[in-house]
DNA sequence: CTGTATCCTATGTGATACTG
DNA sequence: CAGTATCACATAGGATACAG
């Protein structure tokens, strides 16, 4: 993997073979990251700028210490939040977008658009699925 | 909630404030089921048409029996595939998309376009998280 | 052929207490 | 303030057997 081998802009028909897998591979795990409870919530929390640990946390009301720990890692894992810890006493941590993470926004809104579309079909499969079976 | 509460095509900007509310609940719950193991899987084997349950089991080398079952069922929950049962014996199911499920993979290929385009500071992020911490 | 029930392991989520 | 460790519980994923 040499840095020429990462083509272009998406879509351009260049990309080799492993590029296509990994991005595949790559999307259904991101879609598995942002599918937990709290990641949504936190990246729309982080879309306005910067915010430390604590700031974040009382952007999401009923959120454990532990689980946010847990969904900054994944997030960060992904490249979608960048973490930056400040050596002071006490500790200070930042968390905010990347730009891969701001690029994350533009497919969370495109599958909020798909929700709105098709509520009406999604709302009557949850009914028939539900109560009846 | 009647009919034409609804509003039009999404993003035009007249949905009341309960259809966006639940979008984006919808789309934090899609991408939860779309982000388990198999479910992109089962939606890429199903867009060239109709396949019966053995057929989409042979689609997914790998997959257990009980595990498809599973996943085809909380895509029927959520609209994305519909699935009918010929009363025949012995049984015959045949799983489609719906236009819904035909609409996601817009959605899909954004995330895999995103991939592409952020591959390289995904897999940083990645070897930063991974052996070094 | 299709689907459910059972048993198992791994992980997500959370409450709480402890550490630097 | 930020993070980790521990305990508890629910659910995802899977192997296998059984049922319609």
């Amino acid at each position: 993997m040499t840095e020429r081998d990462v083509a272009g802009p998406a879509g351009d028909g260049t990309d080799p073979a492993w590029v296509r897998a990994a991005a595949e591979a790559t999307a259904r795990e991101v879609f598995a990251v942002i599918g937990t409870k709290w990641a949504l919530d936190a990246v729309n929390a982080l879309a306005p700028g910067t915010l430390r640990f604590a700031e974040l946390r009382r952007e999401l009301p009923g959120i454990s210490h532990k689980v946010l720990t847990q969904t900054l890692r994944a997030l960060e894992r992904d490249g979608i939040v960048a973490r930056t810890v400040h050596p002071t006493v006490p500790p200070r941590v930042d968390y905010r977008l990347t730009a891969a993470g701001r690029g994350l926004r533009d497919v969370v809104n495109g599958m909020c658009d798909w929700s709105r579309r098709h509520l009406a079909e999604i709302l009557a499969a949850r009914t028939r699925s539900g109560p009846t079976g």
